[in-house]
DNA sequence: CTTGACCTTAAACCTCACTTCAAGGTTAGG
DNA sequence: CCTAACCTTGAAGTGAGGTTTAAGGTCAAG
């Protein structure tokens, strides 16, 4: 197997294996006399294993630390649930915090839709006002 | 009113307020003859207005849009509805995916709890696991 | 032998919203 | 006068996770 054949396999781009070979997260590939990179299925299991864990949300740190656990140890394992408890934390603090955004913003837009004066828009006033009362952290970006 | 006390008054950073400033979110302010910026309370209040919107997870072009669109015109309320609108979608969206997620987690840390071959990780075996599905890309070469 | 699809590398670039740095100038207080 | 705390500028750095580019080498088909 050549890297446009696991690449394909494993549904990323050429670039982004030879990336994670550079960052760690493969094994550097054993090179063909003419220098290209040759892989057997092991590499394939690997980049599934990045891709599965990437889409539940873990980094690339939280998937190189669970890659160099994969001795099939019993304290692997609840290190490894450690670190899908704290996700799991992260991922409803992220919801609460988009609910209520969800609310926010779907009021604004109904607001909008009543009738009002038609030179007072009801989102540019709230957005405007002084201050509104409710430490509001943002999803995403913090302010320092 | 100099950068330092809009910023506190604003909760931002000074350096915030001037790359602001060179984003084009705010004006230049007018200058004091020893090139100090000096702000009225206009400044003070598009801050509030920028840092409402952030909150709100408008992006910072979003906000540009919108300030550009302040004059007290009912098109202008017509488009901030309409971003208002994309970005309750965006929500919406963001919070199926998140909701997926969660549950998905939470059923592999329970699996983790549950007794099982202590050398048998629920969570790093169902990770490795070939593919839940997939659509099985035909056999040519393909870009990568 | 030529074409085109594939492969190699290092290094630069991307987004987003800032933050930090370097090298100075100004001002208020004591 | 001195010092600390402000202020100025442009440029570069940060983080995450890659993507793109430049300049080439390799290989199978026609």
């Amino acid at each position: 197997m050549k890297i446009g054949d696991i690449a394909t396999a494993a549904g990323v781009p050429t670039a982004t294996v030879r990336f994670y070979e550079r960052r760690g997260l493969i094994p550097r590939a054993p090179r063909t006399p003419a220098g290209y990179r040759k892989y057997g299925g092991d590499t394939a299991r690997r980049l599934q294993f990045i891709k599965h864990a990437k889409e539940l949300g873990f980094s690339l740190d939280d998937i190189q630390t669970m890659l160099e656990l994969r001795t099939d140890d019993p304290a692997a394992c609840r290190a490894v649930e450690a670190l899908a408890q704290a996700k799991v934390q992260a991922v409803r603090e992220h919801l609460r915090e988009l609910r209520r955004l969800e609310r926010i913003l779907s009021r604004l837009v109904q607001k909008c839709e009543e009738p009002h004066a038609p030179a007072a828009c009801p989102i540019l006033e709230v957005l405007g006002k002084p201050a509104t009362r409710q430490p509001a952290p943002a999803p995403g970006r913090r302010l320092a």
